[in-house]
DNA sequence: CCTCGTTGTATTGTTGACAATAATCATTAA
DNA sequence: TTAATGATTATTGTCAACAATACAACGAGG
């Protein structure tokens, strides 16, 4: 059995020749992944003994995840692990929807054939995986992100591909860790995924727009009712 | 003669508790103004001393302006001024009037009847400064931004508002220092802003979205054009 | 018992020195 | 003359010590 290919949205090679960047990327995972709890506070000497390097270097790393808002800093008084509630979420969701619809209605209009028909495959592909129980995971976790990586891609708009993949992709990724659960599914979304596609395909850039707002608006919906009984 | 009202917009009290955040605040501005050429190496240590700082605060400045796309940054080579070229000037427009057309509708849903109000006496001062010679060069440089400011803070999502506020109008301001000219019919612009405005308070949110996308894709194809024959 | 001011401590902000890296320039060989 | 190669230098990356600030604990006065 073929392995889903791996995510294509490196958002830093692994090796990154500067320590600060490693740093980076290690805290960003640990915070997505709960490692680093929410809300949780951070003592710059503390970490920096953590992740094996001095102030200086993990100085840099918090600042740019305050970038990204994964870490909220307040002067001289400290940093702590960003606490997601309900209204953040909705406003990451609300702009990411305006976002990717944008995006999707650009893609229609210049995204290459080849890249297509690559599209079709990659959709083919998660197809299997939703009849196979170990494919689900993946699917589910990381595949559906993967499909809208690759619109905002061949929106072949820096700024949008840039800030989804940059900073609300994580956010979203985080939240998903949070809740525990799953994106609601797999085969609906499937099938919107799919109907996007083929609007694309047509080069229909009105239809393509308003079906990524209506699919990511959707999402929103459950992705809130599942927050609202968890906090209750 | 009343002086326009000031900005409200600020990015950050002047007066800020600490030194990388003095110095971010005047690079950003020497930066957007061009007295820091487009396209310009920085170096930390020149940087440091010119700016009156050591080179601990000045890093993190420029790793400030570097999220915000004003500066790029190449690891052990060094940081130069952004230099700004078409196709990026029309990625972040394009972001722009996504962003905002979302925030026009927002605000269609959510702008309390009072700020809807004051809107329009907003509006009405613009007017006023059109016909007021020394007010010209208000109104079109700052007054455009102003007006759109408070679309984006009636949204009250924070995300957009962060994202139009601190990153896309200091580009797009950028840009017009660049060109040095300004934006182009202030009273083809004022028109536009009441519409949307009416738009606004008729609580339609769809029209609301449309017109200010119409607005911004507008007011990109001139700038465009002035870029283009600057360019040759 | 509560409020306010004071002191002490923990943590961040800042600095200058040192190490590592990459660009530059001169030198040599083809 | 040009291309490759090596030393040199300028610049960034990293570190550890110092200063400034805010928070907490404590005590005095109401």
């Amino acid at each position: 059995m073929t392995k889903p290919q791996p995510l294509n949205q490196p958002d830093q090679l692994s090796e990154s020749s500067t320590l600060a960047s490693r740093t980076y990327e290690s805290i960003k995972a640990d915070i997505i992944d709960g490692t680093l709890a929410q809300g949780s506070k951070i003592v710059e000497s503390d970490l920096a003994l953590k992740y094996g390097t001095s102030r200086g270097p993990l100085r840099e790393a918090i600042h740019r995840l305050e970038q990204i808002k994964l870490v909220i800093r307040v002067p001289h008084a400290g940093s702590r692990v960003v606490a997601l509630n309900i209204k953040m979420m909705e406003d990451i969701y609300t702009a990411r929807e305006s976002l990717e619809g944008m995006a999707a209605r650009l893609a229609a209009r210049l995204m290459p054939d080849d890249d297509i028909k690559s599209l079709h495959r990659l959709l083919d592909q998660h197809e299997q995986n939703i009849n196979d129980a170990e494919g689900k995971v993946y699917f589910q976790r990381e595949g559906d992100i993967d499909f809208h990586f690759r619109i905002a891609a061949a929106s072949q708009n820096e700024w949008i591909l840039e800030n989804l993949n940059g900073e609300l992709y994580q956010l979203i990724r985080m939240g998903r860790h949070q809740s525990g659960r799953m994106p609601s599914r797999p085969a609906a979304a499937l099938a919107q995924h799919r109907q996007i596609t083929s609007a694309i395909e047509q080069r229909d850039e009105e239809l393509a727009e308003l079906l990524m707002r209506r699919h990511i608006s959707g999402a929103w919906k459950t992705v809130k009712s599942i927050l609202e009984e968890n906090h209750e």
